[in-house]
DNA sequence: ATTTTATTGCAAGTCTCTTGCAAAAACAAA
DNA sequence: TTTGTTTTTGCAAGAGACTTGCAATAAAAT
Protein backbone atom coordinates (compact mmCIF):
# COMPACT_ATOMS: atom_id res chain seq x y z
CA UNK A 1 0.00 0.00 0.00
CA UNK A 2 1.17 3.71 -0.94
CA UNK A 3 0.59 5.15 2.84
CA UNK A 4 2.95 2.43 3.90
CA UNK A 5 5.83 2.73 1.91
CA UNK A 6 5.29 6.08 2.13
CA UNK A 7 5.84 6.57 5.63
CA UNK A 8 9.23 4.05 5.87
CA UNK A 9 10.30 6.72 3.29
CA UNK A 10 9.80 9.39 6.08
CA UNK A 11 10.96 7.46 8.65
CA UNK A 12 14.25 6.36 7.34
CA UNK A 13 15.16 10.16 7.11
CA UNK A 14 13.90 10.68 10.26
CA UNK A 15 10.59 11.59 9.92
CA UNK A 16 7.04 11.22 10.94
CA UNK A 17 3.92 10.35 9.06
CA UNK A 18 1.41 13.39 10.11
CA UNK A 19 -2.28 13.98 9.60
CA UNK A 20 -1.41 16.78 6.83
CA UNK A 21 1.29 15.06 5.10
CA UNK A 22 -1.63 12.30 4.75
CA UNK A 23 -3.76 14.88 3.85
CA UNK A 24 -1.47 15.92 1.46
CA UNK A 25 -0.80 12.73 -0.45
CA UNK A 26 -4.28 11.90 -0.86
CA UNK A 27 -4.84 14.87 -2.24
CA UNK A 28 -2.03 14.57 -4.77
CA UNK A 29 -2.90 10.95 -5.44
CA UNK A 30 -6.52 11.92 -6.44
CA UNK A 31 -6.06 14.88 -8.54
CA UNK A 32 -5.00 14.32 -11.86
CA UNK A 33 -3.48 17.89 -12.07
CA UNK A 34 -0.63 19.28 -10.89
CA UNK A 35 -1.32 21.64 -7.68
CA UNK A 36 0.26 24.58 -6.56
CA UNK A 37 0.81 24.97 -3.01
CA UNK A 38 -2.36 27.85 -2.63
CA UNK A 39 -4.69 25.35 -4.47
CA UNK A 40 -3.35 22.25 -1.69
CA UNK A 41 -4.04 24.97 0.64
CA UNK A 42 -7.68 25.76 -0.68
CA UNK A 43 -9.03 22.55 -1.29
CA UNK A 44 -8.48 21.18 2.14
CA UNK A 45 -9.47 23.67 3.93
CA UNK A 46 -12.86 23.57 1.78
CA UNK A 47 -12.77 19.43 2.67
CA UNK A 48 -11.97 20.86 6.16
CA UNK A 49 -8.84 20.13 7.16
CA UNK A 50 -7.16 22.02 9.47
CA UNK A 51 -3.36 22.93 7.85
CA UNK A 52 -1.71 26.24 7.15
CA UNK A 53 -0.46 27.45 4.05
CA UNK A 54 2.96 26.97 5.53
CA UNK A 55 2.61 23.82 6.41
CA UNK A 56 1.68 22.83 2.82
CA UNK A 57 5.00 24.11 1.27
CA UNK A 58 6.80 22.35 4.10
CA UNK A 59 5.07 19.44 2.84
CA UNK A 60 6.09 19.49 -0.45
CA UNK A 61 9.55 20.22 -0.18
CA UNK A 62 9.86 16.95 2.05
CA UNK A 63 8.08 15.27 -0.63
CA UNK A 64 10.39 16.82 -3.61
CA UNK A 65 13.33 15.43 -0.74
CA UNK A 66 12.18 12.01 -0.85
CA UNK A 67 11.50 12.12 -4.58
CA UNK A 68 8.20 11.01 -4.31
CA UNK A 69 6.55 14.73 -5.75
CA UNK A 70 7.92 16.62 -8.42
CA UNK A 71 7.66 20.17 -8.66
CA UNK A 72 7.05 21.95 -11.95
CA UNK A 73 7.69 25.46 -13.06
CA UNK A 74 5.16 26.22 -16.13
CA UNK A 75 5.73 28.83 -18.87
CA UNK A 76 4.64 32.41 -16.93
CA UNK A 77 2.97 30.93 -14.23
CA UNK A 78 4.88 33.16 -11.29
CA UNK A 79 3.74 29.84 -9.06
CA UNK A 80 5.52 26.28 -8.92
CA UNK A 81 2.86 22.88 -9.37
CA UNK A 82 3.51 20.04 -7.80
CA UNK A 83 2.50 16.79 -8.85
CA UNK A 84 3.19 12.89 -7.76
CA UNK A 85 5.97 10.58 -9.20
CA UNK A 86 4.02 7.71 -8.95
CA UNK A 87 6.38 5.78 -10.83
CA UNK A 88 5.85 7.98 -13.93
CA UNK A 89 8.68 8.73 -16.05
CA UNK A 90 9.85 12.38 -16.80
CA UNK A 91 7.80 14.21 -19.26
CA UNK A 92 6.27 17.74 -19.64
CA UNK A 93 3.20 19.93 -19.94
CA UNK A 94 1.05 22.13 -21.52
CA UNK A 95 -1.08 24.35 -20.30
CA UNK A 96 -3.98 25.97 -21.52
CA UNK A 97 -4.12 29.88 -21.40
CA UNK A 98 -7.51 29.98 -20.80
CA UNK A 99 -8.42 27.31 -18.71
CA UNK A 100 -5.47 26.56 -17.19
CA UNK A 101 -6.30 23.21 -17.88
CA UNK A 102 -2.84 21.19 -17.51
CA UNK A 103 -2.20 17.83 -20.09
CA UNK A 104 0.49 15.71 -19.73
CA UNK A 105 3.20 15.56 -22.89
CA UNK A 106 4.24 11.64 -22.58
CA UNK A 107 7.23 12.44 -24.07
CA UNK A 108 10.68 14.07 -23.64
CA UNK A 109 11.99 14.62 -27.13
CA UNK A 110 15.67 15.69 -25.58
CA UNK A 111 18.03 13.05 -25.28
CA UNK A 112 19.45 13.71 -28.50
CA UNK A 113 19.06 17.56 -28.42
CA UNK A 114 21.25 17.14 -25.06
CA UNK A 115 24.32 15.69 -26.74
CA UNK A 116 24.12 17.86 -29.78
CA UNK A 117 24.19 20.63 -26.66
CA UNK A 118 27.18 19.17 -25.01
CA UNK A 119 28.86 18.64 -27.90
CA UNK A 120 28.39 22.79 -29.27
CA UNK A 121 28.97 24.18 -25.69
CA UNK A 122 30.90 22.14 -24.62
CA UNK A 123 28.74 22.12 -21.17
CA UNK A 124 27.80 19.41 -19.55
CA UNK A 125 23.98 19.49 -19.12
CA UNK A 126 22.16 18.71 -15.96
CA UNK A 127 18.41 19.28 -16.11
CA UNK A 128 16.12 21.09 -18.51
CA UNK A 129 12.64 22.50 -18.45
CA UNK A 130 10.33 22.38 -21.41
CA UNK A 131 6.42 23.46 -20.68
CA UNK A 132 4.04 24.51 -23.66
CA UNK A 133 1.00 26.99 -23.48
CA UNK A 134 -1.50 27.14 -25.77
CA UNK A 135 -5.34 26.35 -26.21
CA UNK A 136 -7.40 23.39 -25.50
CA UNK A 137 -10.04 21.85 -27.55
CA UNK A 138 -12.83 23.75 -25.34
CA UNK A 139 -11.33 26.98 -25.51
CA UNK A 140 -10.59 27.66 -28.66
CA UNK B 1 20.82 54.25 -36.25
CA UNK B 2 19.48 51.82 -33.73
CA UNK B 3 18.48 54.50 -31.18
CA UNK B 4 16.56 56.51 -33.75
CA UNK B 5 14.44 53.60 -34.91
CA UNK B 6 13.44 53.09 -31.62
CA UNK B 7 12.56 56.50 -30.73
CA UNK B 8 9.96 56.05 -33.73
CA UNK B 9 8.90 52.82 -32.43
CA UNK B 10 7.97 54.64 -28.89
CA UNK B 11 6.86 57.36 -30.49
CA UNK B 12 4.18 55.33 -32.85
CA UNK B 13 2.93 54.08 -29.63
CA UNK B 14 2.67 57.71 -27.85
CA UNK B 15 5.65 56.70 -25.80
CA UNK B 16 8.81 58.97 -25.31
CA UNK B 17 12.46 59.07 -25.34
CA UNK B 18 13.89 59.07 -22.34
CA UNK B 19 16.84 59.48 -20.25
CA UNK B 20 16.25 56.11 -18.68
CA UNK B 21 15.57 54.74 -21.78
CA UNK B 22 18.43 55.26 -23.23
CA UNK B 23 20.17 53.87 -20.15
CA UNK B 24 19.08 50.79 -20.10
CA UNK B 25 18.68 50.11 -23.99
CA UNK B 26 22.39 51.08 -23.99
CA UNK B 27 23.37 48.82 -20.99
CA UNK B 28 21.35 46.10 -23.09
CA UNK B 29 23.15 46.68 -26.26
CA UNK B 30 26.73 46.45 -24.45
CA UNK B 31 26.16 43.34 -22.35
CA UNK B 32 26.11 39.84 -23.94
CA UNK B 33 23.80 38.74 -21.33
CA UNK B 34 20.61 38.90 -20.43
CA UNK B 35 19.92 40.89 -17.62
CA UNK B 36 17.35 40.63 -14.20
CA UNK B 37 16.21 43.70 -13.65
CA UNK B 38 18.48 44.39 -10.21
CA UNK B 39 21.41 43.63 -12.55
CA UNK B 40 20.35 46.18 -14.86
CA UNK B 41 19.63 48.81 -11.61
CA UNK B 42 22.73 47.57 -10.12
CA UNK B 43 25.11 48.24 -13.18
CA UNK B 44 23.37 51.32 -14.01
CA UNK B 45 23.90 52.50 -10.22
CA UNK B 46 27.49 51.91 -10.85
CA UNK B 47 27.89 53.93 -13.83
CA UNK B 48 26.35 56.79 -11.74
CA UNK B 49 22.82 56.52 -13.88
CA UNK B 50 20.03 58.27 -12.01
CA UNK B 51 17.65 55.26 -11.54
CA UNK B 52 15.31 53.72 -9.41
CA UNK B 53 14.22 49.80 -9.47
CA UNK B 54 10.76 50.62 -10.17
CA UNK B 55 11.85 52.21 -13.43
CA UNK B 56 13.64 49.68 -14.58
CA UNK B 57 10.96 46.94 -14.45
CA UNK B 58 8.47 49.65 -16.05
CA UNK B 59 11.35 50.09 -18.91
CA UNK B 60 11.92 46.44 -19.68
CA UNK B 61 8.05 46.11 -20.33
CA UNK B 62 7.89 48.86 -22.40
CA UNK B 63 10.86 47.19 -24.55
CA UNK B 64 9.06 43.68 -24.25
CA UNK B 65 5.29 45.47 -25.46
CA UNK B 66 7.28 47.09 -28.36
CA UNK B 67 8.68 43.63 -29.00
CA UNK B 68 12.49 45.00 -28.69
CA UNK B 69 13.83 42.63 -25.73
CA UNK B 70 12.66 39.13 -24.81
CA UNK B 71 12.18 37.98 -21.56
CA UNK B 72 13.17 35.19 -20.42
CA UNK B 73 12.37 32.88 -17.26
CA UNK B 74 15.42 30.57 -16.80
CA UNK B 75 15.39 27.27 -14.88
CA UNK B 76 14.49 27.87 -11.44
CA UNK B 77 16.13 31.10 -10.96
CA UNK B 78 13.39 33.00 -10.10
CA UNK B 79 13.34 36.18 -11.30
CA UNK B 80 13.24 37.16 -15.04
CA UNK B 81 15.82 37.95 -17.37
CA UNK B 82 15.74 40.29 -20.96
CA UNK B 83 17.74 40.42 -23.18
CA UNK B 84 17.19 42.78 -26.67
CA UNK B 85 16.03 41.05 -29.66
CA UNK B 86 18.24 43.02 -32.24
CA UNK B 87 17.32 40.99 -35.45
CA UNK B 88 17.82 37.59 -33.69
CA UNK B 89 15.71 34.42 -33.96
CA UNK B 90 14.09 32.67 -31.50
CA UNK B 91 16.63 30.33 -29.03
CA UNK B 92 17.07 29.10 -25.83
CA UNK B 93 19.58 28.78 -23.44
CA UNK B 94 21.93 26.78 -20.91
CA UNK B 95 22.80 28.49 -17.72
CA UNK B 96 26.11 27.34 -15.74
CA UNK B 97 25.06 25.92 -12.05
CA UNK B 98 28.17 27.25 -10.81
CA UNK B 99 29.12 30.37 -11.75
CA UNK B 100 25.72 31.54 -13.57
CA UNK B 101 27.10 31.47 -17.14
CA UNK B 102 24.67 31.82 -19.77
CA UNK B 103 25.09 30.55 -23.14
CA UNK B 104 23.15 31.36 -26.26
CA UNK B 105 21.73 27.90 -27.87
CA UNK B 106 21.57 28.64 -31.37
CA UNK B 107 18.40 26.25 -32.55
CA UNK B 108 15.46 25.70 -31.48
CA UNK B 109 14.04 21.91 -32.63
CA UNK B 110 10.39 21.84 -31.51
CA UNK B 111 8.88 22.55 -34.67
CA UNK B 112 8.30 18.95 -35.13
CA UNK B 113 7.27 18.83 -31.90
CA UNK B 114 4.98 21.24 -32.18
CA UNK B 115 2.94 19.66 -34.69
CA UNK B 116 2.99 15.97 -32.92
CA UNK B 117 1.90 17.75 -29.55
CA UNK B 118 -1.35 19.79 -31.61
CA UNK B 119 -1.92 16.18 -33.19
CA UNK B 120 -2.10 14.55 -29.97
CA UNK B 121 -2.96 16.93 -27.39
CA UNK B 122 -5.95 18.77 -30.13
CA UNK B 123 -4.10 22.01 -28.41
CA UNK B 124 -3.38 24.75 -30.40
CA UNK B 125 -0.06 25.13 -29.16
CA UNK B 126 1.01 28.77 -28.86
CA UNK B 127 4.16 29.93 -26.79
CA UNK B 128 7.08 27.40 -25.31
CA UNK B 129 10.35 27.40 -22.31
CA UNK B 130 13.15 25.36 -23.01
CA UNK B 131 15.80 26.50 -20.93
CA UNK B 132 18.96 24.22 -19.56
CA UNK B 133 21.70 24.43 -16.88
CA UNK B 134 24.54 22.38 -16.73
CA UNK B 135 28.15 22.85 -16.00
CA UNK B 136 30.09 25.29 -17.84
CA UNK B 137 33.89 24.27 -19.25
CA UNK B 138 35.29 26.12 -17.09
CA UNK B 139 33.44 24.75 -13.65
CA UNK B 140 33.64 21.02 -14.78
C1' DA C 1 8.10 79.74 -24.06
C1' DT C 2 4.11 77.47 -22.73
C1' DT C 3 1.06 73.78 -22.47
C1' DT C 4 0.04 68.99 -22.66
C1' DT C 5 0.86 64.43 -21.57
C1' DA C 6 4.05 60.70 -20.58
C1' DT C 7 7.44 59.28 -17.29
C1' DT C 8 9.80 59.10 -13.04
C1' DG C 9 10.72 58.32 -8.07
C1' DC C 10 9.05 57.31 -3.79
C1' DA C 11 6.15 54.82 -0.75
C1' DA C 12 3.34 51.31 -0.18
C1' DG C 13 1.22 47.08 -1.65
C1' DT C 14 0.85 42.23 -3.67
C1' DC C 15 2.22 37.59 -4.24
C1' DT C 16 4.93 33.56 -3.52
C1' DC C 17 7.66 31.46 -0.59
C1' DT C 18 10.77 31.08 3.80
C1' DT C 19 12.26 31.38 8.74
C1' DG C 20 12.00 31.68 14.00
C1' DC C 21 9.88 30.05 17.79
C1' DA C 22 6.73 28.26 21.20
C1' DA C 23 3.04 24.82 21.42
C1' DA C 24 1.35 20.47 19.82
C1' DA C 25 1.79 15.97 17.88
C1' DA C 26 4.35 11.68 16.70
C1' DC C 27 7.14 8.18 17.96
C1' DA C 28 10.24 5.56 21.30
C1' DA C 29 11.14 3.72 25.65
C1' DA C 30 10.04 2.40 30.03
C1' DT D 1 -0.14 3.78 28.88
C1' DT D 2 2.55 7.07 30.71
C1' DT D 3 6.78 9.56 30.20
C1' DG D 4 10.36 11.60 27.56
C1' DT D 5 12.49 12.99 23.22
C1' DT D 6 12.39 14.93 18.83
C1' DT D 7 9.81 16.34 14.83
C1' DT D 8 6.14 19.00 13.08
C1' DT D 9 2.83 22.54 13.18
C1' DG D 10 0.71 27.19 13.34
C1' DC D 11 1.32 31.79 13.86
C1' DA D 12 3.78 35.94 13.10
C1' DA D 13 7.10 38.03 10.74
C1' DG D 14 10.41 38.46 6.97
C1' DA D 15 12.50 38.04 2.20
C1' DG D 16 12.51 38.78 -2.68
C1' DA D 17 10.46 39.83 -7.13
C1' DC D 18 7.44 42.60 -9.05
C1' DT D 19 3.33 46.14 -9.31
C1' DT D 20 0.47 50.30 -8.37
C1' DG D 21 -0.93 55.13 -6.82
C1' DC D 22 0.27 59.59 -6.95
C1' DA D 23 2.56 64.00 -6.95
C1' DA D 24 6.65 65.98 -9.11
C1' DT D 25 9.38 66.12 -13.25
C1' DA D 26 10.67 65.84 -17.99
C1' DA D 27 9.70 65.15 -22.96
C1' DA D 28 7.33 66.53 -26.91
C1' DA D 29 3.80 69.45 -29.24
C1' DT D 30 2.01 74.05 -30.04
Amino acid sequence: MLETSIKEGLQSTGRRMTRTRKAVLALLERTHQPLSASEIFAQLQEEQVAIDLVTVYRTVNVLKELGLVVQLDLYQEGQSRYELKEGRTHHHHIRCQICGRIVDLLLCPLKKLTKLIEKRTQFVVGDHTLEFTGFCPKCQ
